[in-house]
This record gives structure tokens, C-alpha cells and sequence, in this order.
DNA sequence: CCATGTGAACAAATTCACAGCA
DNA sequence: TGCTGTGAATTTGTTCACATGG
């Protein structure tokens, strides 16, 4: 039976994460030729304990080898299984500005599980322009794209006033799911996974740390 | 008296990044000339609770009016102030690659809080180049830079296998704070405030997600 | 032995429920 | 009466301590 029906519940966000962050240093590791490692080793690379790191990949089985440790390969495989890491997930990228532009380049780059298969501007100006070896197409047709091309996940680089907007037209053109990086809060469709890049937030936080450190 | 010594404990960082979304909003309400927002009508527009909202904003004193709400304008000057956004924080941008460039004129622009003061690159080809209205300088002139502009924060946009060294050229220059955009996990200063944004566990939730909803 | 996997203890974050003041 | 401010209860997340098995 397939794993994947039963591990999809409701991992929070933060464990979610956390796994993103381990898949980084295994796949490290394994270009490296390494085989195994510890959860003591990966708790002393991320400055965790090494039992919150194994409670994270008990959330989907049993995977280590006690007095041994984890099998990277193995281990790899069954984190990126279990996050939906083993299939494509084509991406769209709306609003060829300067970040929208180095997004699409830097996100599609080279990679088996995320690739921009689209990218859109409602500027006629841009239409037709290319971005990497994509083509700028007008967002109005975004509808027929993301049928085409089996978009599932719609990045959104457009100034903060069309955000909004174009949420919406990605939503109702059938994307799966939104990564926003206008400085908005858009209000969300209900039970449509979405997530906010907000780099004002981050900034924003390290002026408090300032403040705290100063006294 | 000055409140920042009093308030400058230790806010954590779920805290400080809903106080950083609800600035943006209640500078928005300020724009279109509204004066008094309660924490109800504050939790309707982020989908939490009133309660949190009113125990976030408490941990900097008490300034809402019973009965009533919150004044706006008095509301954004106190968290503003507890939060270390009424002086100018310099940044300073290393690596302009595509998304250093974009970052650069995107965190710059037009802000009196934060302001790109300096950017830089190793490529003696892009040193003299124009950035917005800087002039691109070479990473060895860093520590000058820093002392000379009075720079804060640092913002990383180098490629993965430059990061750290980067990294540790910026503290060693004076820097005292450090946004991170490389996708590698930093080998950190202690007691050094930093933050680092990683596009692809953001889209490695996002993949998750869509497997949970699937099924 | 050694490192995993996990229930029990602890800590942090959020919600609840209501007292207190305009 | 209406909304803030907050202790108490609850939920969520992390650590501890140890039983389990290679």
C-alpha cells in the first residue's frame, strides 16, 4: 500500500521546514559520498537536538538502523517521498519585474522537482521577451497555460496594488497552490495551500534583534 | 523615559513577524485617513485570534483604549519605536547577481527606515557598474564600506559555495546584522542576529501541501 | 554497546473567559 | 455597553530518559 495516503496528515509548518533544511544537508552529504550520519551529527549541524530531529522523520516511519544511525540514500528517499519531493511540480511565475525576473531564473534552474514552466506579464511591452528559454506571455492568458502545461504552483512577483488580482485569476485558472512575494496580505481561498515571502518581516525583525543587543 | 530598554526583552520571532504584518495593515488604514481599528477588526483581516493580537501588542505596554480600540497613528509610532524602526538602518547588498540586483533596488527603495547604502561584488567586470544610483564596489573594500557608512545589515546574495566566507568577511567588517538569501545553512556568530530566507523550503511545504490535499 | 524510537515531563504559544475601564 | 488587558486552561512543540534492537 502506498505510504503516501497514510503520511499526509498534518505536519505542522515548522517540521515542514525543518525537513526542507535536512534535505539540503543529506543531499550535501551524499555529494560528498557519504553514507551515513546520526541524528547527534545532524542535531550538531543545525544547533537542534538530536531527539526533536528524530521525532521529525518518525512523523513518517521508521527509518533509521539503531546503534548505527540513518542510511542517507535511504533516508533521502523517503523524506522527498514523503513531502511529494519525487514528482515535478511545474511552477508559473506572474510579473516579469527585476525580482520576478531573477526568480524565474533561480527557481527553475536546473532542478528535477521544481521547474518554471511559464512565466507572465500584463505588460505588452515584455510579452514576448525572453526570460531564460521562456518565453513573457500576457496574463490574460494564464488560463489555457496552466491547462496546458499542468501548472500546479503559481508564483507571484507583481507590485503589492495587482497582487490581489492576480491571486485571484491564478486561483480561478486552477493552480494548486501560491508562493507570493508582494508585500500584501491577500486574502486567501479557503484550503488552498499558500505561503508569503515578505523580506520587509525579515528586515524587520533584525532592526528589533539590533535594538535588543544594543540595550 | 525611554521604553526601548524596558522593552527590548525578548520578543520571539512568531511575535515579531505578526507585529511586522500588522504595521504593514495598520499603516495601509492610515493611508486611507482611518483613525481607530479594534482588535477584532484586526484578527477578521489576518484569520487569528483578538486575543493574540491584543497579548502581542502588550508585550510593548498598554495603548489601546477600552471600549474603543486602538488609535492607529499612536498604535504604528509605539510599536514602531519598540521595534527600532524610527532610525535608519544602512544596508549594505554583496552579490550582484540577478537577485542581488533585484534585492538591492527592491529593499531600497524609497524607505526611510531601511536604506541599500552600498553594493558590492567580487567581479572586477561589474565593479563601476550602476545599481539603481550606486556604483558597484569590490567585496575587499568591505570593511571601509562598513565604517565609512555606518552600515548595520548586510544582505548575502552570493552563490551557495561563496556564502560563508562572505558571510564571515561581513562580520569581521563590523556588520551587525546579516540577511541571508543563500541556499546554505551558515556556520553562525554567536550573539549575531541573522535570518535567512530559503525559496525552496518554502516550495517544498507548498509541495507537501498539495500532496495532503490530494490525498 | 550505540543510536534509534517514544512515552512522560516540560516549555512555549494560543485560546478562553472574564475583570476592568472608557 | 464594548473592547481592552490578562490570569487560567488548553493546545502545541521540545526535551528528557529510557526501553528496544541491530
Amino acid at each position: 500500500m502506498s505510504e503516501r495516503e497514510i503520511y499526509a496528515l498534518d505536519v505542522s509548518s515548522l517540521i515542514l521546514n525543518r525537513l526542507s533544511l535536512y534535505l539540503r544537508c543529506l543531499r550535501a552529504l551524499q555529494e560528498e559520498g557519504i553514507h551515513r550520519v546520526s541524528s547527534q551529527q545532524l542535531a550538531d549541524q543545525f544547533q537542534l537536538s538530536a531527539p526533536l530531529i528524530r521525532k521529525d522523520f518518525a512523523q513518517f516511519g521508521e527509518f533509521g538502523i539503531r546503534g548505527t544511525g540513518y542510511d542517507i540514500g535511504h533516508l533521502i528517499e523517503r523524506l522527498q517521498s514523503a513531502l511529494g519531493l519525487d514528482q515535478q511540480h511545474p511552477l508559473l511565475v506572474v510579473g516579469m519585474g527585476r525580482l520576478g525576473t531573477a526568480l524565474a531564473r533561480y527557481l527553475g534552474f536546473n532542478d528535477a522537482t521544481f521547474r518554471v514552466v511559464a512565466v507572465l506579464d500584463n505588460d505588452p511591452a515584455k510579452v514576448g521577451q525572453e526570460v531564460g528559454d521562456l518565453t513573457i506571455r500576457h496574463t490574460e492568458e494564464i488560463e489555457e497555460i496552466v491547462r496546458e502545461l499542468g501548472v500546479e504552483i503559481g508564483v507571484l512577483t507583481v507590485p503589492a496594488d495587482a497582487a490581489q488580482a492576480v491571486y485571484d485569476g491564478l486561483v480561478d485558472a486552477g493552480v494548486q497552490a501560491v508562493l507570493n512575494f508582494a508585500p500584501v496580505r491577500l486574502q486567501l481561498r479557503p484550503g488552498l495551500p499558500s505561503k508569503s515571502v515578505d523580506f520587509r518581516t525579515h528586515l524587520e525583525e533584525l532592526a528589533y534583534l539590533l535594538l535588543s543587543k544594543e540595550g
